[in-house]
DNA sequence: CTTGAATCTGACATGGATGGCAAGTTTTAC
DNA sequence: GTAAAACTTGCCATCCATGTCAGATTCAAG
């Protein structure tokens, strides 16, 4: 498939794809002509990104952490170094926080909500 | 107390809490000589804005949000109005996204941890 | 062919919280 | 009273994914 339909399939913007190839987050073929390619994987994969931009990864840390995944886009290929698994236990923790953080804002905004809907309490 | 131990006892940059001020998220009495002086309650409340932020919501939502909280820093003020719950509503879904995205991510970083801490499996 | 839709590259803009600096004032301590 | 530390305001910089625009090229269909 083409970008548009990438595009189209996962909700993500072609400028953001051909930024994530940029970054080398994701390769693609290209036609003779230079268009890009895509196979099915793409499609996972994308969204996979997308979740762990949403976790607060910088590319960087995704470029690392992707070819150390298992079924990202076949092969379970490489393990992580010492460097990365620590890096990602920091990642971790943050994310942990972040969990936290958001579950308790997320209690406030029903308290707000809810003592909008009973107005007479 | 100032505004220089209000950033260390919150772990918040005194930058941060000017900022915040602009922004109508906190108010502060004045010195006769016009440095900032925060009651015991700006330490809570400047916790609570933070995780708002953490949530992805930005300072005009929670300057929305705040008088609407309970304990907050005071009185339970005011009510939510019709538009407010509609769009902390939306906040509330997004909130609920980004937290199974972090959980999913959470997974994978586990995943590739694991797998580099068990090397021969 | 020809035409319109899709795609290409590259450069610049944006948002929003935060960092940093500068020059001046206030506070605190000796 | 003096010096150092803390604070004031204001402005500009940064990060980083994403948006947007322009001009050129390619693809698909008639």
């Amino acid at each position: 498939m083409r970008i548009g339909e990438l595009a189209r399939r996962t909700g993500v913007s072609g400028r953001s794809l051909r930024y994530y190839e940029k970054q080398g987050l994701m390769t693609a073929e290209r036609t003779p002509g230079g268009h890009r390619e895509y196979g099915e994987g793409a499609v996972d994969r994308v969204i996979r990104i997308q979740e762990l931009f949403a976790a607060g990864l910088c590319s960087e840390k995704i470029a690392q952490l992707l070819p150390c995944m298992r079924d990202s886009d076949g092969g379970p290929s490489r393990t992580a170094n010492g460097q990365l698994v620590s890096d990602l236990t920091v990642e971790r923790e943050r994310i942990d926080h972040m969990i936290a953080d958001l579950l308790r804002s997320r209690e406030v905004l029903d308290e707000v909500i809810e003592a909008a809907s009973a107005p007479s309490e």
